[in-house]
Order: C-alpha cells, then structure tokens, then sequence
DNA sequence: TATGAATGAGTATTCATTCAT
DNA sequence: AATGAATGAATACTCATTCAT
C-alpha cells in the first residue's frame, strides 16, 4: 500500500523456482508418502502434508482431488519405487543361487531403507485393500520382476541347483515373508521379545533368511537326503 | 426411570448386578478389539465401540478411562488370546520335529482365524510401539512359548535331527513372518499377483513354512551335505 | 480444576431448562428458518444458526443430520405455520365474498408478518425446488385450503355472485400472486419505481386485490355487462 | 509463449485485439447472468463463470472488480434486457385495452422466457435490495415504460374504456404480480398443488391476468354496476 | 450402574482473490 | 489481453470427551 516493493536492482528479481507445478506435485506426493506412512490413512493430516510439502493445502486439493485420491497417488508410488530397485538387480546375470541371494537382500534392505514401503502396505492392508483394488496398473508395476524370477527358477533347474515345480509368485512371497515381518513388526518384537533390532540381528536375519530359501529351492541330495 | 429396584442395603451387595458389570466390561473390549482391528486407532470410533458393545460411551470412559487405555487394552487382549491357544499345543510330548510342525500350523491357523491379531500388531507398529511398551506384563506373556520352543530344539539337537545353535526367538520370528505375511497382505497380494488368497493356497502355504523351517532346522547331512 | 462449583446454598440448583431435547430442537428449527431466509440456502451459516439458537454446532449435527436436512425442515415449518393460520380463517362462516376478502388479507399479512415464508418459497423456487419435492407430506399439508376454497366458490355460485367454472387452485394462485410480488420484490419496487413500499401502500395492494378477485369471480351483469 | 504476433507497431492499434476484448466482457456477463441466476449470490461460482465464459478468471477481475460489481453488472443487464422488450411493444398504437393485454402477454412472456430475469429479481431481493440501490440509472431504465402506461391510462379513460384515477406504477405492479408468481414459483406450485405448471396453463393464467387487469380497470357500468 | 444431552477442538474441503509471467 | 500457479480465510462436519441425572 505504502511503498512500491522496490527490488533491489543488482539482485536475482525472485526467488526463481516458485511456481513450478511438476516440482510442487513431486513435493506433495513425497510429503504425503511420508505423512500416510508415519500416520496411517486416517491419522494423516493435510495439514502436515502442506506443512511438509511447503505448500498450501488448497494447491493439494487442485493436484489430487481429494484426501483418499493423494493417498491413492502415495500408495502407487511406494510401488513404483520398489519396482525401480528390483529393476536395477540385474538377476539374468548371476548365478540362479546368487541372484536369490541378491534378491533377499535386495528385498531387505528396501524394507530398512524406506520404512513408507511396509507402512503404506500395512496401512492399506488395514484398509481391506479397496484403494490398491482401484489402481489400474498395479499388476504391470509388479510383474517384471515375476518374469525375472522364473527365468531364474528355469536356470536354476536347468543347472541342477533348484528343484522343479516351484511357483516364482510363491516364491517371491516367501522371500518377501521372511524380509517383511522383522521389519514390520520390528516395535513389537522389540518390546515382547526384549531383544535390539538392529543392523547386526537385520544381517543375521538377511544371512538366515538366503539360507532358508536356497535349501528350500535344492533339490534332494542324490543318495539319499534328508532322513 | 422413577424408581431404581433398591436392594435391600444390608444383605450381599447385589451380586447380579455385578455380574451384568463384568459383562460389560467384556463386551466393551471385545467391541474395541474389532473396531481397533478394522479401522487402527486414528480410524477407530468410540461411538462404533460403544454401538457394538451395546453400552453407552459414558460407561466406556467409567470403566477404561479414554481411547488411548481403551486401546491399550485391547492389544494386550489381543496377545493374551494368543498366548492361551499356544499354551494348549503341549509341544514338549511331541516329536521334535512334529512339534515344530504343530507350531507353524497353529501359528497360521490363529492368524486367518483371529484376524484382529495381525490388525492390532500391524496398527501398534504402525504408531511405532508407543502403546505395548506401556503394557507391563508383556514379556511374561509370551516367555512361555519360547522357553518350549528352546526345550523343544535342545531335544531335537540331542535326537540329532536339529542343528545346534539356532536361537529360539530367532526361529520362532521365522515361523511368523512365514505365516503372517501371507495373512496380513492378503489384500495387496490378490490384486498385485492377481492370485487366489484362499483355504487351499493358504493350505501349501503352511505346508512350504513346515517344509523351509524344518530344512533350515536339519543338521548338514553326514557325508558331504549342500556344497 | 481448583474450586468446585460452589452451588449457593439457598437458589435453585442449576439453569432448569438446560438439556431439554424438545426445547433445543425447536430453537434450532427457528433460528434456521431466520438464517436461512435472510441469507438463502447457499449463504447461510450453520455457525449463525447455532449461535442464534444458542446451542453448539453438533448438537444441530445430531439433531438434523446436515445442512440440506435443517434446511429442508425449515422448509416445510414455514408451511405449517402458513397452513395454521389458513385454518383459523373459518372460510364457511362467512358469506361468500367475506370469505374471499378475509383469504386475501390474511394471506398478505402473512406475508408481511412472517417474512421468511416469502424468503423460503423464493430461495427453494431458485434451488429448482429440489428439497421440497422430497418433503412427503406437503401435499397434505395445503389441501384443506383447497377444500375450503372450492366450497366457497360453489357457495357463492349457488347463490349467484359468483360465475361457476372457477378452479379454486387457480384462485388461490391469483390471490397469492396478488399478495406476493408487492412483498418479495419490496426492495426492487422501492428503487425502481421510486415509491413507498410502507403500510398504507400495502393496505391500497389488499384493497385493489380484494376489489379486482372480486370483480373477476363475479358473474356476468345479467342485461347486458362489460361493453 | 515464444514470440506473441508483433504488429507492426506504427500501423492501426490492432482492432481486432478490441473486438476480442468486447466479446470477452460480453461472454462473461451473460455467463455471469446464468451462473447468479441458478445459483444465487452466495452459491454463484466465480470459477463456473469463467468456465461458462471461456476466459480464466483473473480476466474476470480485470473487467469488473470483483464478485459483487460482477453481480452487480448482471442484475443491471437483466433490467436492460426486459427495458428492451417493452419498448418495443408500441403501446401507443394500439387501443387502450389491446394495449394492456399486450403488456400482460409480453410480461409473463418474458419472464418465462428469460428466466433469469425473475432469478436475479428474486436474488436480489432476498439480499435485501443493496446492490440495487447502488445502481445509479435504475430509474431511468423503467421510467420510459410508466410514462407510456400512464398514457395509456389516459386514452382509455377518454375514450370511457377505464375508469379514472388508477395510478400507473400500482397497475404495472398488479400485472407483473399476476406473471410473476406462477413463474417464479413453479416448482413450489408444482408439488404443492400437484398440478401442472406448463404452456397451456400458463396460457390461461395469461387470459386470467388480462381479463382480471380490464375488468379492474373498467369504469362501473351505467345503470347500477357491482352492487 | 448407566445414559441422553451437550460441546471444544479439530479436520477436510471450498472459494474469492492475487501473483508472476 | 490473458493465464497457470498459488493462497488466506472461511465453512460444513466430526469426534473424543464431559455434564447432569
């Protein structure tokens, strides 16, 4: 009202990276993985996202809609996450029993790494699902990795080192049992079991977890195995 | 409305009535337990709890104080049921490797069948295991399941058909985390794998777990064993 | 926290007529109907509405449900309270031509009186009518009107000084158009024309409406009448 | 977004720039009109108009200030609008009693017609006239009509057809009264009586009107009229 | 023991309006 | 002349909790 806001004339004339749409929608989602993992969908405020975020919350409700569609929008994206990793793992190129331990640890580590991924999970696990049920692409984020694993089952077989018959989801889900639950349940195992999870008790589980599955996945021992 | 029926004071202190208090009681936290389970705690709805149980929301704050208790009480009934459905296995006059068999079994069997279990534990870790830290008793209530579990392996291993060394809070959080995964994203799995999560997959589920912990469990066969 | 309330031995106990369901309910009801005439559906404030019915918020939530509901019941209270006065007005007691004169200044004195009915039929007429075609029993709620008007009519032919073939609905729709527009539109009248809208004024519009039903009710001059 | 069409910038200061500048005001008036009218003051939608209008909306705010000049702007085109229809009706031409029955049939044919002409009269009166009473030219806008009834008037009682001493305003009033409020309160009038408010109908609340306005106006008849 | 009545403190969502280009 | 990006200030509605009986 009083005085024009003279912009001090040598200066940059703004502060350059406002008004940048793609980059606020990256910082709401990000903001929102966060918030729904740490709160879970009802415990979440959209308050804290924009808070988060460093945004308003009226520039949430124009990019997703509404409270249950950026939690959509949050929940796809610890998919897509995940997904990237297992990309990266380059399976086809190991040994059958080194790309399995690979994965285990790989599978892990990304639980550890980015806590949002079991919370989302559990959360919409709580919820019934009916969100995930609603995302329309979910199945193709999540099958390259399927077709990976049984490429590797197939080598293992073909090698001599795996048995037959093993279903790759079936597998993967035993994988992904053995990794998920330390984590997950890591407040409660900790209290029941007063024993410290931490990273040296996580890498004896990541070691135990490799030797479960590679003795699961051999065959039978030529003359005479098991008993 | 007018008249409450006044007990005549000096005879024994209404023990009918007390009988209808206890009964309250129950109801109120078998409610909370429900509710908990379906909605985790942010989503949770005294009016729900209170409509369920059929009391009033008064007599809940009379008797557990606020949601934060009522919770609190619900988790730890939530680990009492367990606790009394594995006291009853009677693992130490079974074979060892049988008993490991029950155990696994009856591990899945209480997941599928007491569903607010793994709702409650995932809801606690969600909020980070602020609650169950709270909760005195806890570790007495699930010390007696490992210390079978110990004397279960310590037969085993003198029977020679268990490796030595393997902890049994080690072993026991294997056998949850292969029962309780496939329980707890039961939803996500459906629609990611776009597989059938019923009886029957639940059933070779179980039957793999057995498989993968008792080969985890042998001793390296005597002459030349895995590599 | 500190002091108990201190009840000053001798005075009555507390505030007698505090939780009074019915009482409450019917503040509410009236100070909807006040708020949502002076400012319509769209501008009127559940916060105005329970400030003026001197309650809180949730207790209009609990007692109608939501925004649409109280309005709706503002709605058809506005009915009622023309439909009393309509039945007090004793139609059959009068002669014929009486009878029509008391309907027309009654009805413009309720309009003058009771000014949110006017609000409210306007404000549901720009909604599309949508709520009250849902209401159930406005039907009802007008046709002893109806009834009574169309006696009258047929009174007044059988004994000459009305002409026969008049629908009584038609008639009340004249007299209530006669009444209605000088009412609602006061406030663009009073610009437009430049003219007192006040009580003389008013008293002129009940005369010339009286004067003019009249004239068209009554039959044709038997020798020969208008040109 | 690169370069924007330069015109060579000695030439004709871009007239075609202008006529776009012209259309958009218009596109947002009438667009306003409609969106005020079906909605009301507080429930209207500054984004809604800019949708309707094709133009964003801070084009709105550079044209016309804000939400209520916007409101402003459209209540006074309503009158421009209907001003437009009677002077056209060339009431000095016809017979005194052709004359009225014109005016009768042009008005209920305009509000049935231009449907937000009654919205934003009714609109504005709920509000109570403040906006109206801000325009500065209201008056003249209607004052040309009442010249040419008052006229009217004057012819008829010469030629003997009326009676003296009708004011013009209050005659206008009765007129719009009867068009009015089987209009603007069809949809109440439509449940509440369960009858049908359409073309046929309102043809005969057209006849009813105009017959009703001439035998008000008619002088008493000679030899003893109406009692 | 038990409850109908009532509310303070939030929480998701909306909307007129402005900023920066 | 025109707009996409962004927000402050509401506003409807909810929910854990308490009051009075």
């Amino acid at each position: 009202m009083t005085d024009a806001p003279r912009p001090s004339p040598a200066r940059k004339p703004a502060p350059v990276r406002l008004r940048d749409a793609e980059r606020s929608r990256r910082a709401i989602l990000e903001a929102a993985l966060v918030e729904f993992s740490e709160a879970g969908h009802a415990g979440a405020r959209i308050d804290a996202i924009a808070l988060r975020a460093g945004v308003s919350k009226p520039l949430i409700y124009s990019y997703f809609g509404d409270k249950d569609a950026l939690y959509a929008a949050a929940l796809r994206e610890a998919y897509v996450q995940i997904r990237e990793g297992e990309r990266d793992l380059d399976l086809e190129h190991k040994t059958p029993e080194d790309a399995i331990r690979a994965l285990v640890a790989f599978t892990l580590q990304h639980y550890v790494e980015k806590p949002w991924f079991i919370s989302m999970l559990n959360t919409e696990n709580l919820r019934g699902g009916t969100t995930i049920r609603a995302i329309e692409d979910v199945g193709e984020i999540q099958s390259p990795l399927v077709t990976q694993l049984g490429a590797t089952l197939e080598r293992g077989v073909a090698a001599g080192v795996f048995r037959p018959g093993i279903d790759p989801v079936d597998l993967y889900i035993m994988i992904a049992s053995l990794c998920y639950f330390p984590v997950s349940n890591a407040h409660t195992l900790r209290v029941v079991f007063r024993c410290a999870i931490d990273g040296p008790w996580l890498a004896r589980r990541c070691a135990d977890a490799q030797e479960m599955v590679l003795r699961f996945l051999h065959p039978p021992a030529p003359g005479g195995g098991h008993a």
